[in-house]
DNA sequence: CCTTAAAATTTACGCGCGTAAAAAAACTAT
DNA sequence: ATAGTTTTTTTACGCGCGTAAATTTTAAGG
């Protein structure tokens, strides 16, 4: 490193001893000249540290290198994973990912397409809301900008989904615990925040009458994306109360589930598959922490990494794809049950 | 909303009858042009949705609104509601926070510092790698954008730092433990990530020998920040072998005592208060998953909004005191002890 | 109504880079 | 060496906005 301060490209186009348009070149695509200056330009880079400046970069192009990373709640360790591994992706592929979380709020969502729309992404990633979305807003955005909505759909939004077959995940899980012992209740929140739910609670009706039993549910009253507290008050309501019709809950997902195994520690009800044992507990989705509850959590395992494989690839094919490709089906990743000792 | 779209300021500025320079101004500054000018503006603003280019502004700015915030790994909760405050604060203030997770890499942790450079940022929150940091390189980035270090700190490196007192929160914990039945050992990660982890245990020793006990350590091989597992494959291998020589255990953050609990309930050993338990476990952070572990782990809190709004604070007035100000004093939280069922 | 101060307008330049067109230079193959 | 091709250089314009200076308009106060 010299002591020049380069402050320009014309000026580190001088010291690397071409010109402006060339190192421009260079720096759009180094393998767009040819090797001998490709050397040099790398060379002078060395010596001179010198940056384009993005905010010139991007003000003269239609598309920007950033790809816009939306998800509903980071601190969800779901989401977190999930947005860890689209991030590295979008690194691998030479794009700028930048993270925004929703927070569970829709102006706050609101917001971020907005800021979205002023930075002219080549490209989104965005786990929606859900039922609280913004839907026409929501819907404007997929169509100005080429986005991917993954894990949450918005019914008749965007044009490319990727999600977990919902269905799939609970007749699995339905049928897996009705084999080996009671069938489940369903223990969920009244009115959850997120799509995945309310398919979860379907499934669980059909998969329950296909097995000729009839469904049972258990619901909490909440708000929020606070699940842990909402399942551990739900289920010591529900355990004071003897409100279990079944010795086998399926909590509609892990976070509810985790909270529902404090409560049945704190309570003295005995979970898991021993011959002493009140309660069986399974959950959906395999969040990061069921590995490490008590009993361990029996849960339906999405599978985070290809669903962020998946949606930096079809995201790419969007952008690549001049005009706006025809809407596409969704894609539904299936779940693999994880057997564990809750149930 | 109108058909026409308006392309840039110029246009903006006609369509509500104003000059370029004045719509610039307010959109810099709304309380600097006159009330009726300004509601001129923010009429036309309802009629056709127009926002400033942010490159274009940018480029001209020698600072711009941003804000970058940077945890060494996102997907541990603690950092998300950490950055989630932080987020919320900034945006308060009038600041576009962009956020950054190093993923427990320091490649990744050095890239983001050079992204934020480009990004020229007003300020930046900062909670480094810790132990695996570049620590020249951090060293320059305090020196050259104001920078606010929280939670882990570098020694030596930046002017600014909030964090928590790790002695106070240790030597508290001891005490109460000691005060309430037997004397803890301390469960840690032989080579922690975390510059907290290691004030943790000279604090533990501290402690210990202020009140004549001999300290005593099980501690943990693994590397990386997924602690849950470190601390259950600990706990299993201490259980087996029988490895406490109390029957306490001060975990050196709530992570590892999550993995650890999980370990106890999986080899029957018996954790908490009661007369039948075996064990008793306690943990450092109050991490947002603690309440829910089983039994509830018994931890010191640390004041998550109260560092996240004093780092915000401190770092508004790094950036508003032109000059950079005098290296200050650390600040340093203290933490409450949370008395649950695990000890 | 006139004086003053405050605010808005006009005019004009610059930021750092993308990019197009024409000319010059550097390679490649014969 | 020469013709032909590829790459680089020259030249020049534009992007959308910040911002400064000089001028004009507006509002306030006597």
């Amino acid at each position: 490193m010299t002591v020049t301060k380069i402050k320009n490209m014309e000026e580190f186009a001088t010291v690397s001893g071409l010109s402006r348009p060339t190192v421009s070149k260079f720096f759009n695509d180094p393998q767009s000249v040819r090797p001998s200056t490709r050397t040099r330009i790398e060379e002078a880079l060395e010596r001179f540290d010198y940056r384009p400046n993005i905010y010139a970069i991007n003000q003269n192009r239609q598309l920007t290198k950033t790809i816009g990373i939306v998800v509903p709640y980071l601190a969800d360790p779901f989401f977190a994973e999930i947005a860890r591994n689209l991030e590295t992706r979008c690194i691998e592929e030479g794009y700028s990912p930048s993270l925004f979380s929703s927070h569970g709020r829709q102006e706050q969502e609101n917001d971020i397409l907005e800021t979205l729309r002023s930075m002219k992404p080549a490209g989104v990633l965005m786990a929606p809301l859900g039922r609280i979305s913004d839907k026409g807003l929501v819907e404007r955005f997929c169509n100005d900008v080429p986005t991917v909505l993954f894990d949450s759909k918005v019914e008749g939004v965007g044009h490319v989904f990727i999600g977990s077959d919902n269905m799939q995940f609970t007749s699995m899980m339905v049928e897996y615990l009705n084999r080996t012992g009671d069938a489940p209740c369903f223990f969920e929140m009244k009115t959850p925040a997120n799509p995945n739910a309310r398919k979860r609670r379907q499934a669980y009706i059909q998969a329950m009458e296909r097995l000729g039993h009839q469904p049972k549910f258990v619901q909490v009253d909440g708000t929020g994306w606070e699940f842990e507290e909402i399942g551990h008050r739900g289920a010591m309501e529900a355990i004071t109360h003897d409100a279990f019709e079944t010795s086998t809950v399926l909590c509609s997902n892990d976070r509810l589930a985790i909270g529902f195994l404090a409560a049945c520690y704190q309570k003295g009800v005995r979970v898991g598959l021993k011959k002493d044992c009140h309660l069986r507990v399974a959950g959906h989705d395999d969040h990061p922490f069921s590995k490490f509850t008590c009993p361990s959590l029996t849960t339906v395992a999405q599978d985070y990494s290809a669903i962020a494989e998946k949606s930096v690839r079809r995201l790419f094919e969007l952008i690549a794809g001049e005009s706006d490709a025809a809407p596409s089906a969704d894609t539904l990743f299936e779940g693999k049950l994880v057997m564990r000792d809750s149930a």
